[in-house]
DNA sequence: AACAACTGCGATCAATGTTCGCTATATCGT
DNA sequence: ACGATATAGCGAACATTGATCGCAGTTGTT
């Protein structure tokens, strides 16, 4: 029925280099860190197939010799950018400062490669993304949860390092973009205050001066994971 | 030095009538309702000008009459997507009780507009956008916090609907795909597991049957949300 | 030695976002 | 009332993008 040449298979369990033909001149890692450099200068955006392959130094159908899809490209770069946590500090310990640990590191890989937020994470996850899961078990390992239980709060957990993230960063690109939009963006806000319409939206924008309205709370991450990770193990 | 005809104009601070010319065919919220209805039905990829345009029987480049950008359509889609909360039953009682409230109306927005969550967050804020900020404020009229910590904690909490949302239809598309992914997925999984280099995940899924480990808990919402609104507000 | 499977890649296609220029039309200033 | 003006509708077209096809050259297997 379904036509199945080689179809259903992830990139994970698809072997780099098959048996017969030429050695490729390029490599799985080359090409995620091309994509992920570009990523790095001038955002998600700039990753076509084009930009990659004349940056390798080839033309655009090579690329689909290594990758399937676009979308793989990108679980290639997401997947490398995870290889970089080195998850230090996070061997031994009581276990919600081993996963703040893990936290800390994942918020500064956000932080780094701010277009990890915008991959969707795909059905089958790469090598890195199991380490990760492997090492935050690892920091359970004490814990009486069970196994699904685990999973479940890495789950939550790593949500809410992205969350974090995600909110930084947009509070960082609010900051970026102020210059442009403040003046408008006031203008809006004390148009709206001014119909009456908002009454508690007036009152707290009165008690704060518009341009502190989106500066960026530094310690937000670590008061929020304190508390997150305070909930999600149980009480030792 | 820029040049600014109407530029920097966002499309909430930009008259959707000018005054002379021709009556418009068509309006904004049509042209946001149709959206809206081709990305419930197939996903916001086919939230294409070409697809809009035919939807309401005309051509693409009319489009660009009512909205500078796709991505000021999308934005269009948004906001009024986020005008059928109706916050029933945030009116009164304790704020941790209104902003609960709040929190399942639009847990179940995004459930019914899953797309919503792959529209990134506009620099000014729609109508729509706003009332919800004013009603999680009257939520918070009688909380001794100021008017910047409540807005904060209101981006933290919208952070955190639209966190548990997503984590919702995720395990939701996982289930989906578990049919065509499973027996890879389980492959690639107990290959890694027999591996041994990854003792901890090994003895995770070992105590899990391999189907049940995504399925979604439901009640994760009511759990995690009641945490964190004790959480996020000061003891009364 | 012969075959099979693969790599590199130029040419090309379909789809998409967006712009341009034209005609028709409604509103404003006088 | 009336002409000037700014807008609406829209067909045609352009640039960019992801992806495919087929051919020639290369490596491994039998």
């Amino acid at each position: 029925m379904t036509e199945n040449k080689s179809a259903g298979r992830s990139i994970w369990t698809r072997p780099e280099r098959p048996g017969r033909g030429p050695i490729p001149e390029h490599s799985r890692t080359e090409i995620a860190s091309t994509g992920i450099a570009l990523a790095d200068a001038a955002g998600l955006g700039t990753v076509t197939m084009r930009n990659v392959a004349a940056a390798i130094g080839t033309g655009p159908s090579s690329l689909y010799r290594y990758v399937t899809n676009r979308a793989e490209l990108l679980e290639l770069m997401a997947d490398q950018a995870r290889g970089e946590l080195t998850y230090d500090g996070a061997d031994s310990g009581e276990p919600a400062d081993r996963l703040l640990a893990i936290a800390r590191e994942g918020h500064a890989l956000y932080l780094r490669h701010p277009w990890l937020l915008d991959i969707p994470a795909a059905p089958i996850p790469g090598p890195n993304a199991i380490g990760f899961i492997e090492h935050c078990l690892a920091a359970l390992s004490g814990v009486d949860m069970s196994g699904r239980a685990k999973l479940e709060t890495i789950g939550l957990f790593s949500g809410a390092v992205r969350l974090t993230a995600q909110t930084e960063i947009e509070q960082r690109q609010a900051g970026q973009d102020a210059a442009h939009w403040q003046s408008e963006l006031t203008a809006y806000l004390s148009q709206i205050a001014a119909a009456g319409q908002h009454p508690h939206l007036a009152a707290a924008l009165a008690g704060t001066p518009s341009a502190d309205a989106a500066r960026p709370q530094d310690d937000l991450f670590e008061r929020a994971m304190a508390r997150i990770l305070a909930d999600l193990l149980p009480p030792h």
